[in-house]
RNA sequence: GGGCGGUUAGCUCAGCGGGAGAGCAUCGGCCUUACAAGCCGGGGGUCGUAGGUUCGAAACCUACACCGCCCACCA
């Protein structure tokens, strides 16, 4: 069974990928599709298939796995379902820049040889970051992997995106768009980040049509749009402007006259109270514009470059460019009054941090207020537990404030949105041609089923549309299919795709199956929990729950577990270029993976980041260490015993230390279940660590040596360690299996062992004479070192008690308090007479005399006696003041009170007793 | 501008109405036959500031300060 001896030290390298392959070669990381157990289920927040592990994905999965195998242990059918993200404007831009060594570019290329390179890429590099994940120890079935461009999940998007069109909620539209140049492609609000730089407010003369020699000033950060503007607006309560509303303004260096207009969004103390309308290129002038029915005249394109209808000095400027030259020309012109620096918010490319720029652009969106009510209500009725709950304040806010969602980029990886157009027709009215195989059509449900009944119904409700849908679903669409109206073959799929978050907001049922009704739906959606952080909050997690609701009508979890993030040790985020960036897989290597997830465990308080050094993790190696040594003793001591299951203790006639040490094993069990349960990992951690060193090394080990001959003691040692390890072994997966497995064992895994239950009759119960004990060593102990007794000597001490109650207690461990203390013992009833040359320590009434005799000298004695005295005095002077208040013996609660009074006495005597001997020592001389 | 978190020992943090805690670091003593990656012991804090509630506040309330996030169309 058991090898022999264990080695002196852990050693992680050898053990980790041994286990790894044994419990998937055991296959018990494998969910069951149908199962008597009760199922547990989470979806892997897709990690980028491109990228690699970092300090993020090694806390999140790590948490994951936490509680994939306790619930595993705990009995359940656990579904931990594992996959990758094909992150769309990610994945392109690597790809792109790899190209770009060879010195090509996508365009180069072409989409289709492109994509194929992207694929290729995919397959090469998409395992890298799944190794990454087993050797964390992740426990994934990894029989179900998905990848969000997988058929399966195409097909989920597909049906998605139809449905969604035929309910009038994707649409598309001319709008303002955030647009990244540098990407070519439109973003989403979300993804656009914004950063306070330092920049100009410069202030502009636009002279007046009919008196060219006054002006209107108006103040901007963005002098290079005025080429767009088409309006200048006032508050119109502005007493300085309002005369002006109505009448034009020529517009400098364009060569237009553009209106003077009143709207109340225009701030009358900010600048000159007069604002430059672009509503091309500013989304709060989009609004105005749309207001006041403002012409839109774009004069930037998708390249960032100055273009439309303007100078043509200007056309094909950058926009940089553009605003230096357009400063320039206007201070030259005399039409610049001032310049002003000015902090101001700049958006950026969350991918390539370009500065983003609004461009009007024809998109699709998904108009999603009413999907966000219904993700708003699910959240307010409970079906949703977001965890810690002040996270719900955030998902409110934001859901309630919810813009449409700009779903179409103009990229080329990603799901290529499954709209077809017909080159033939007249561009502006269209026909939908709308193909399902029958199948599909009957498994729909509700709404759609009955509105796709009659395929004249549905072209009734759609005729106003003017493009082509097609669902692509089992046979290509270029195959066969037609245009209804001129009956052309030649349909051009719209060359957008879908932004990856489409796709990401159907993971978890996509990934079960969906639109199929598997049995996997079945069984695990909604999943239990979701495990994410909080920076994918609007991303991600909003999405699901309106996708969840939407497809599945049901909340695709029921608690969202909101981690922090990992910084380094001075509290920065972690990233490349500030150098501070810890790498999982070299922390991995250098301290093992136990350490490394006990180290996230035990940081991953809710509500705080984790900062995270390696010093750190050096300290959790040792407790890893620790654990180890312990195993060794224990496996030394129960060698020739034959541990059994079935081991019957008896209750009623427990040894002190038997009883308190299974008193404290199970109420430690107690508390990392319910620590568990409600994702308090680090209360979970430290309570494991403190129970393993504190109580089980510290106190029962080295107790144990005394009763090393004793079959009880042979089985709690094992009974305790591997209680302990089942307790740890979510956080620490490895070094429990290697112990357990080189420990007397009766489940072929520790992974498959049922989860520790606390023994109830252990919970609560009276420990206080060990407690006593331990004090009382203690105070020896505390006496020897500041009397600087040697540990080599035994000196005698005398314990003043007597046989009856703790004092009978002691005396039948006195074997324990010389072992421990490292002295000689002796006990009687009251003393005749002082001991010579003794200290004394008083520890809950009974005096304790340490023979120092040839060890110490007087002096020593009173300075050691002196502060104890100090310390006791201040106990009394203490209690004596609140004991003595009126209110508060009025006020509080009759145990507390209680409580103190008996302090107080204890206090006094122990008071008392120092400083008779106190006394004494002076009159020694 | 709105919102959320934080401020407790040198460091990282727990405590969230009844005498200030842990780990690490530090100091002193130990190679005591599981472990020096260890054992034993010590020192160290007017719990950000100012008010308030209370018999009693690190904890609850109100302001303020500083740090960190998130959201937002002051150009």
């Amino acid at each position: 069974m058991e090898e022999e001896i264990l080695p002196k030290s852990y050693q992680p390298e050898t053990v980790e990928e041994k286990w790894y392959q044994f419990w998937i070669e055991k296959g018990y990381f494998k969910a069951q599709a149908k199962s008597h157990k009760p199922p547990f289920s989470m979806v892997i927040p897709p990690p980028n298939v491109t990228g690699s592990l970092h300090m993020g994905h090694a806390l999140n999965n790590t948490i994951q796995d936490i509680i994939a195998r306790y619930k595993r242990m705990d009995g359940y059918n656990v579904l931990w379902l594992p996959g990758t993200d094909h992150a769309g404007i990610a994945t392109q831009n690597v790809v792109e820049k790899m190209i770009a060594k060879e010195g090509i570019s996508r365009h180069h290329l072409g989409r289709k040889k492109f994509i194929e390179r992207v694929w290729k890429w995919k397959e090469e590099s998409g395992s890298t970051i799944i190794n990454q994940l087993k050797r964390l120890g992740a426990s994934c079935d990894w029989s179900r992997e998905r990848f969000t461009m997988d058929e399966g999940l195409s097909k989920a998007v597909k049906q998605v995106f139809l449905r969604l069109f035929k309910e009038g909620l994707i649409q598309r539209d001319n709008r303002l768009i955030n647009w990244c140049p540098r990407c070519g492609t439109a973003l989403s609000d979300l993804e656009v980040e914004y950063e306070e730089k330092n920049g100009n407010l410069y202030y502009i003369k636009y002279p007046f049509v009919e008196y060219p020699s006054r002006f209107i000033v108006v103040a901007t950060t963005r002098p290079e749009t005025m080429l767009g503007d088409t309006a200048v607006a006032v508050n119109p309560d502005d007493k300085r402007y309002k005369h002006l509303v109505g009448k034009h303004v020529q517009l400098p260096l364009a060569n237009r006259q553009i209106p003077i207009i009143a709207d109340s969004m225009v701030d009358v103390a900010f600048g000159t109270g007069a604002v430059k309308i672009t509503p091309a290129h500013d989304f709060a002038d989009e609004a105005t514009g749309r207001r006041h029915n403002l012409e839109f005249c774009s004069v930037i394109d998708r390249e960032g470059k100055m273009s439309g209808d303007i100078p043509a000095e200007y056309i094909g400027l950058n926009r940089f460019e553009a605003r230096t030259k357009i400063v320039d020309d206007l201070r030259q012109q005399e039409l610049l009054l001032k310049v002003e620096a000015m902090k101001h918010n700049v958006g950026h490319c969350y991918r390539c941090k370009d500065v983003t720029e609004p461009l009007l652009t024809l998109q699709w969106f998904v108009r999603i207020k009413s999907l966000a009510e219904k993700a708003i209500a699910a959240v307010r009725e409970k079906k949703i537990k977001i965890i810690p709950e002040q996270w719900e304040n955030t998902y409110f806010n934001w859901m309630e404030n919810i813009q449409d969602w700009c779903i179409s980029r103009q990229i080329w990886w990603g799901h290529q949105i499954p709209v077809y157009y017909c080159p033939r027709c007249d561009g502006d009215k269209i026909l939908i041609t709308l193909r399902e195989n029958q199948a599909d059509t009957k498994r729909l449900q509700g709404n759609y089923n009955d509105f796709i009944k009659e395929g004249l119904s549905f072209e009734k409700i759609i005729e106003d549309i003017d493009y082509y849908l097609i669902l692509d679903d089992a046979v290509p669409i270029v195959e066969g299919e037609s245009c209804k109206k001129c009956g052309c073959k030649e349909l051009i799929q719209d060359p957008d795709v879908l932004d990856t978050w489409f796709s990401s907001a159907l993971w978890p049922f996509s990934t079960l199956g969906w639109p199929e009704h598997t049995d996997e739906l079945k069984t695990f959606y909604p999943t239990s929990v979701l495990v994410t952080g909080f920076d994918i909050l609007f991303f991600w997690v909003a999405r699901m729950i309106m996708m969840g609701l939407k497809f599945m009508e049901d909340v695709p979890f029921k608690d969202v577990y909101i981690h922090a993030l990992v910084r380094d040790s001075k509290g920065q985020k972690m990233s490349k270029s500030k150098g501070n960036v810890i790498d999982p897989l070299s922390v991995i290597d250098k301290f093992g993976t136990d350490s490394f997830r006990f180290t996230l465990a035990a940081l991953a308080a809710q509500g705080r980041d984790v900062k995270l050094s390696e010093a750190r993790i050096e300290g959790y190696k040792h407790f890893v260490n620790k654990i180890w040594n312990a195993s060794r003793f224990v496996k030394m001591n129960i060698e020739n015993y034959k541990v059994s299951q079935d081991y019957e203790i008896d209750i009623k006639n427990l040894h002190p230390f038997d009883n308190w040490i299974l008193t404290r094993l199970n109420e430690t069990i107690a508390d990392v279940r319910s620590y568990y349960d409600n994702y308090n990992f680090n209360d979970a951690a430290n309570a494991i660590y403190r129970f393993l060193w504190n109580d089980f090394c510290d106190w029962y080990i080295e107790h144990s040596k005394l009763r090393a001959n004793e079959s009880v003691v042979k089985h709690l040692l094992w009974y305790c360690l591997t209680t302990s390890l089942k307790l740890l072994h979510p956080i620490m997966p490895f070094v429990t299996e290697e112990i357990y497995q080189r420990l007397p064992h009766f489940d072929e895994s520790i992974m498959i062992s049922n989860f520790p239950v606390a023994n109830t009759a252990f919970i609560g119960k009276d420990v206080s004479n060990i407690e006593l004990l331990i004090k009382v060593i203690r105070a020896i102990r505390n006496v020897r070192s500041e009397m600087n007794v040697a540990p080599s000597q035994r000196p005698f001490v005398t314990i003043v008690a007597k046989n009856e109650g703790m004092g009978k207690f002691l005396r039948e461990v006195k074997d324990f308090i010389e072992q421990l203390s490292r002295t000689q013992a002796e006990f009687v009833d009251e003393l005749k007479e002082r001991p010579a040359s003794s200290a004394l320590t008083v520890v809950e009434g009974i005096d304790i005399w340490v023979n120092l005799e040839g060890l110490i000298n007087v002096e020593d004695e009173k300075n050691r006696i002196m502060k104890e005295i100090n310390k006791t005095e201040k106990d009394v002077e203490f209690l004596n003041k609140k004991l003595s208040n009126e209110d508060y013996l009025k006020h509080a609660p009759e145990d507390v009170v209680e409580e103190d009074r008996q302090k107080l006495s204890v206090y006094k005597e122990k008071l008392a007793k120092l400083v008779e001997n106190l006394e004494f020592l002076k009159g020694l001389k």
